[in-house]
DNA sequence: CGGGCGGCCTGGAGGC
DNA sequence: TGCCTCCAGGCCGCCC
């Protein structure tokens, strides 16, 4: 489900509601999640403790507790993260519920169980294996074209592929991919390795705006994202090739064309991206 | 080594 | 109605 404005939009719809709260209990219902769950760990790391920060890296969502420890979420495809009044019922395929002294339940819901909860020393966090080889975020200050195109030097892999490997660049995935490329005007297959400089610049400008849109309107709904109220995002209106096969381009007219790359779908403008 | 592919899971959509 | 295939927002390990 979700990419790196899904998990922002998340993080920012929980930080309000849960900093400052104690996580009284952790219910494990099923441990069987991308790895497993070590119940032991989770439940004597946050049993009592308060949560400090709400925080973001990559496609994790980090909650800071007390202690030095940090309980690490990942959404996988199809997780969800939501807030609910206590004594609601648990939902199916709901896996970890979070009791908070506030009442609240911070519900952990993942039908394909591509997701992952850890609990992990704060101090120790960017040492970690899921942390230690993550490349830049997208959105921080200072990012430029050419950080990108040095990375991208004597590699011949296509752009998006390049886009989504996150050892290059975290938070994008394939629909921010696609959505950014047709922003600045880039074919998705070309090799990443002959791309000219000013186009990186657009590119990055593209990925940055890209993102920025998507986290203030919501995010992207598809299926089943939701922040942490439950509430739907509404970027999916401002997606202009993802999904749209067989549509023209609202720019050029071009009928807008599907491929697959990597296994993974990839939609393009062939008008508009070359 | 870089890059592609299959596998991990469940469920929804669409064809017949 | 059912049964089949294909597809899905991620990630990792294996293979060439």
């Amino acid at each position: 489900m979700p990419e790196l404005p899904e998990v922002e939009v998340l993080r920012r719809s929980l930080e309000p509601h849960v900093v400052g709260s104690r996580i009284e209990k952790a219910h494990v219902w099923n441990p069987d999640l991308r790895e497993r769950l070590d119940r032991r760990r989770l439940s004597s790391s946050t049993r009592g403790r308060r949560i400090l920060a709400v925080r973001r890296r990559a496609k994790y969502l980090l909650l800071e507790l007390e202690g030095g420890r940090t309980v690490v979420v990942h959404l996988g495809m199809s997780g969800r993260l939501t807030l609910a009044p206590a004594g609601s019922d648990r939902e199916l395929h709901e896996h970890v519920t979070l009791v908070l002294d506030s009442g609240h339940r911070l519900r952990f819901r993942d039908p394909r169980r591509f997701g992952l909860i850890l609990v992990l020393r704060t101090a120790n966090l960017e040492r970690d294996r899921h942390f230690a080889h993550l490349g830049v975020e997208p959105l921080m200050e200072g990012l430029s074209g050419d950080t990108l195109r040095q990375l991208a030097r004597g590699r011949r892999a296509p752009v998006k592929s390049f886009l989504m490997d996150a050892r290059v660049i975290v938070g994008v995935g394939n629909i921010y991919a696609v959505e950014a490329l047709y922003r600045a005007g880039i074919h998705p297959t070309r090799s990443v390795g002959r791309i000219a400089s000013v186009r990186w610049d657009r590119l990055v400008g593209a990925i940055q705006e890209t993102l920025r849109d998507a986290i203030a309107q919501g995010g992207t709904t598809l299926n089943d994202f939701a922040d942490a109220a439950g509430e739907s995002g509404y970027f999916r209106v401002s997606l202009q090739v993802y999904n749209r096969q067989g549509h023209p381009c609202g720019r050029c007219g071009a009928v807008i064309r599907r491929i697959v790359q990597s296994g993974r779908s990839t939609f393009y403008c062939p008008g508009c991206q070359r």
